[in-house]
RNA sequence: UGGGGCGUCGCCAAGCGGUAAGGCACCGGAUUUUGAUUCCGGCAUUCCCAGGUUCGAAUCCUGGCGCCCCAG
């Protein structure tokens, strides 16, 4: 009796090839791609709109070609409940969100494998680049072979009941491989450009997807020195994030970085480089893959996606909060980011910064 | 209306007679499932204005204009 998997189908190469390669590995392969949100409501011009993909239609063509069953299931609320919504509200809190690790934890592998079981599925695949490891009879989140694809860091917020029921195929081979594989099939897909930034952002204007969303409170202020000095005015909080260098618009001796954001009194605190370093953070709501540390440990803490890991001492805390003291102290450490620990390629844990 | 100083790209700032450094900002691009960071490229035929001296001036001279400081 051949496994069951469904494929979670976006319309990208990413993902058909996932299904060709479960396909031809044996398995009995159908694929689901979700509705999550309608362009239209990103307000983005027609000319965007004109020109970005169907993606049902897309992963229709891709599940036809294939031979394979291929199902459409509506999430548009519980999408906009669960991601557009925090997301909105993360950023008029002064905070960065990180839509994707909310989105992977609630409705990929939470609705949409829900939804798969419920068909009788053994298994849920996607065509995220990880792998997957059994250590001490759990699950674990490994980086993908191909470390310039690796996005172990979305996926860190999954527990042991989703992680059990996950395939990622493409976690073995590389970008140019899965390429070669869709062209070799001659998917319609197969040159399909790279997907990127928000995906319910067409266009990656979201400074004017949060103003249309939440309507009025522009949230304007000044743009204050750490010394205290005021150096300039802004247009909203929410257009900037820790770290941020670009569009602060004042000429200094050096260039100066976000520093803090002081939602309150709508203050953008700018300073130079040096004040961006921090030894520690602290994280809440807590991940673990491995099973949940009494006391200390060491492992290499990620703040930011494509951010290099570093050694740290991870000290668990009271009801699901961590403190991460650095080896050496990091720059931009932004709350709403997650912080993802690691042991070498493994993913132990995670939890969402302060 | 006595004395002193200063006016070079949006900001800071080199230059001191030989034909406009640099930093910041900004713009464009690369990278990126976070418009961060990072990286690459662009960015004053012109130096407050008007005359003058010189083969040649942002640099010297004269006169304006505008700031700043100290005195009163």
């Amino acid at each position: 009796m051949k496994k069951k998997v469904v494929v979670a189908m976006s319309g990208g190469v990413d993902s058909s090839v996932t299904a060709a390669m479960l396909l031809e590995q044996g398995y009995d392969v159908s694929g689901m791609t979700m509705k999550l949100w309608d362009q239209r409501f990103a307000g983005v011009s027609d000319q965007v709109m004109e020109n970005l993909p169907d993606a049902a239609g897309d992963a229709r063509k891709v599940a036809d070609q294939l031979q394979i069953k291929h199902h459409v299931v509506d999430f548009m609320a519980d999408f906009r409940n669960r991601v557009v919504t925090p997301f909105c509200q993360e950023y008029f809190t002064g905070r960065t969100p990180n839509p994707c690790a909310m989105c992977n934890k609630q409705i990929k592998f939470g609705l949409l494998l829900d939804k798969a079981r419920e068909l009788g599925a053994d298994y849920l695949a996607t065509g995220h680049y990880v792998r997957l490891a059994e250590r001490s009879g759990r699950y674990l989140i490994r980086k993908a072979d191909d470390l310039k694809k690796d996005q172990s860091y979305f996926l860190f917020g999954l527990n042991q009941e989703q992680l059990r029921y996950c395939l990622f195929p493409l976690g073995e081979i590389n970008k140019q491989q899965v390429r070669e594989k869709a062209a070799g099939l001659q998917l319609p897909v197969a040159t399909k450009s790279e997907s990127q930034d928000i995906c319910f952002i067409p266009d990656g204007d979201y400074v004017n997807f949060l103003e249309r969303q939440a309507g009025g409170g522009r949230l304007s202020g000044e743009i204050v020195h750490v010394s205290g000095r005021v150096l300039g005015s802004h247009q909203g909080v929410y257009r900037y994030t820790i770290g941020q260098r670009k569009g602060l618009g004042i000429g200094w001796h050096e260039p100066l970085f976000v520093i803090a954001i002081d939602v309150d009194d709508r203050k953008i605190i700018v300073g130079e480089k040096k004040y961006l370093n921090k030894q520690e953070l602290l994280a809440v709501d807590c991940n673990w893959s491995i099973a949940t540390p009494n006391e200390a440990l060491s492992a290499a803490c990620r703040i930011r996606y494509r951010h290099q890991e570093v050694p740290a001492r991870i000290e668990p805390l009271e009801s699901g909060q961590v403190k991460v003291v650095f080896e050496r102290p990091q720059d931009g450490i932004t709350p709403g980011q997650a912080a993802v620990f690691y042991d070498n390629d493994l993913v132990l844990g995670g939890g969402w910064i302060q």
